[in-house]
DNA sequence: CTCCTCCTGTTAATCGATTAACAGGGTGCA
DNA sequence: TGCACCCTGTTAATCGATTAACAGGAGGAG
């Protein structure tokens, strides 16, 4: 009476121990089927559900449940596609074995965040009743990552500098087969556009590097690589890699008084928002300007452009099995990516013909 | 030596009791300054990172996690604009609240599932850590929603027959919106397209309509209210809500013998999915055959889509609040709709220019 | 000098389960 | 008859914290 039905309560209605209840819930087998009947029946008529969640998640030490960082604000990330396609690998795995997934906020990066801000926004992270986690391009040294590491829990990423489980691509290579493939076409002149905690079309120098994401800084160094020594590039910050940042962007960018020939973009978003501003302004995309993606999410194809494809269902499905069954599953992988060429990108301006073989 | 560091172990150390170290950890006026600084050098020395999620929450009472039912397949939620929106408005809210999203799988519902089937995925919502939850859309006889009720959790529905709280529309309203639409545009011949457990392009008979989703029959109910007695209105199944099922019920529906002249969809992703069509067979929508969606998401704007708009993104954040809040919120909130009118929709052939006043 | 408060810290009950170890009775088998 | 083993059910320790109630000492007011 007052407090509310517990396993002991029940235990206590029936006249028998609480080990016999949880059995009659969790081991059939352990009690006879009568017994196990009686039990039901008194706890159905107790109006008992069944074990509570939460005390059975400390005693077992399972929560049935992995978390996933949120550094960006929730209401865009269900807008990314990047994400939305590992979300939906994460979940497929995770379904079947009855596990779910935990969103877990994080106060956005966007200015500079006071301590007390960031150690508020830990909260979240610190109760997250969880198994493991993921953390999707988040270095070693945030907050989050860090808060989580110190609770010791299992952790997967995707950067390059993992310690620990991850899943990662080759972020310079495939920038280095963007930049092959531009320079192939005869492109000198690039821009490289970069989603980054900076205004978007800021110019980047090479003190601004350190602020970019490391998977940008990776593809960065990758389309370097690739230049030749005639070549020039400039790096342009797209912001939070939203549409409307990248049509900021992608305006500075064109209005410069030099012009680059091509733009490779840190992400198909990013890109799709260069070709809208440059049709807009009466550029031919893939004659007047070439423009590559990054991540060959399903708009890209629809869209013709040229990007490096990366597999980020199967990252998604890959982190959540690395959580579910370490044990059968590397501490590492590299998952393939390839260049996938289409119409938004063709030879430049003032060199068509030339295009070299293969 | 052995085991974690936990509380206890941290107090040992420093030798002082259970309770200062948990007031070393939230409430830093109950210590001394000295005190808290010595066990908080002890815990740091231990490794210890804070009192354990899941015993703090057995404790307190509180998850500071809500949850939501999903009992679609979650990799295709994911690519769900409405699902989307609503994601958006509840992640919005909670993360002010330092409040994460438990997504919780639920078997699909796709063809009729065996009882251990369902027991077995009853598992996750049995077993999640969370303080409340949204169920959108599930009928209150729904395993999942049952499971929550029994459990006496808070829950939020978007049901018209809600018992407890609930974020509605007047989808029976919205419906007669739509039919008087179509009325005074001429048309008599009207296909409803609804997404339904059903096969796609199956006619949906009034047997079948037991098995539609309540909001489905109350939009059905709502064209029915404004169509004359001379109009004709069928009845199809659009699947699953996705893309490729809503062509297929638009290929039947269009090569059926006596085809509609409109054709009002359930959702703007089979709507989207019918003009597609529709144009591939070289109707031209809005002439030809009129089409309506419903929720008025992101795409349906470019496409010119006549629909009805619904404020999902502030459903989800009402759902939340309420959740959040219960005192300060009401327990049933009904939100507005409006009919947006757009190229799809256009006089029924054969009666151009009868369109009658306003 | 006495009484009252405030400040710090401790005691101990409690949140709601799980499960290893044990015990008693029935069966099967030699 | 004796022994081993299986079936059922119980005992009791444990998971890791939170917090109301209490207590001793210091300082201030009368």
């Amino acid at each position: 009476m007052g407090s509310r039905t517990t396993l002991r309560s029940v235990a206590e209605a029936a006249g028998v121990s609480t080990a016999a209840v949880s059995y009659a819930f969790n081991r059939p087998d352990r009690l006879s089927t009568q017994l196990r009947a009686r039990i039901l029946a008194v706890a159905r008529e107790l109006g008992y559900a069944g074990p509570d969640a939460t005390a059975r998640s400390l005693r077992t030490g399972r929560a049935n449940a992995i978390g996933v960082i949120f550094t960006t604000e929730l209401t865009y990330a269900f807008s990314d596609p990047y994400v939305l396609a590992l979300l939906g690998g994460l979940t497929e795995t995770l379904s079947r074995s009855r596990t779910s997934l935990v969103l877990i906020p994080f106060a956005p990066v966007v200015a500079g965040l006071t301590d007390s801000q960031v150690s508020e926004s830990l909260d979240a992270v610190r109760r997250a009743v969880i198994d493991g986690a993921v953390a999707d391009g988040l270095t070693d040294d945030h907050p989050a990552v860090r808060a989580l590491a110190d609770r010791s829990l299992p952790l997967v990423r995707s950067s390059e500098t993992a310690t620990g489980r991850g899943v990662l691509i080759d972020d310079r290579q495939a920038g280095r087969d963007i930049g092959h493939h531009l320079v192939e076409l005869g492109h000198r002149e690039v821009a490289m556009l970069v989603s980054a905690p900076l205004a978007p079309g800021r110019l980047v120098d090479r003190a601004d590097e350190a602020a970019l994401y490391p998977y940008s800084r990776n593809r960065l160094a990758g389309v370097r690589d690739a230049l030749p020594a005639d070549a020039r590039l400039r790096v342009v910050s797209g912001g939070g890699n939203t549409s409307a940042a990248g049509r900021t962007a992608a305006h500075t960018i064109i209005a410069a008084a030099d012009p680059p020939t091509a733009i490779a973009a840190d992400s198909d978003v990013l890109a799709a928002a260069v070709v809208e501003v440059a049709a807009g302004q009466g550029l031919r995309v893939g004659h007047d300007l070439s423009v590559t993606g990054f991540d060959d999410v399903p708009a890209a194809a629809p869209a013709g452009l040229t990007t490096v494809r990366q597999p980020i269902h199967e990252k998604g499905q890959l982190m959540a099995r690395m959580l579910l069954d370490p044990d059968g599953t590397p501490d590492r992988v590299i998952l393939p990516t390839e260049l996938v060429v289409r119409a938004s990108t063709g030879p430049a301006p003032g060199r068509r013909g030339e295009r070299s073989a293969t």
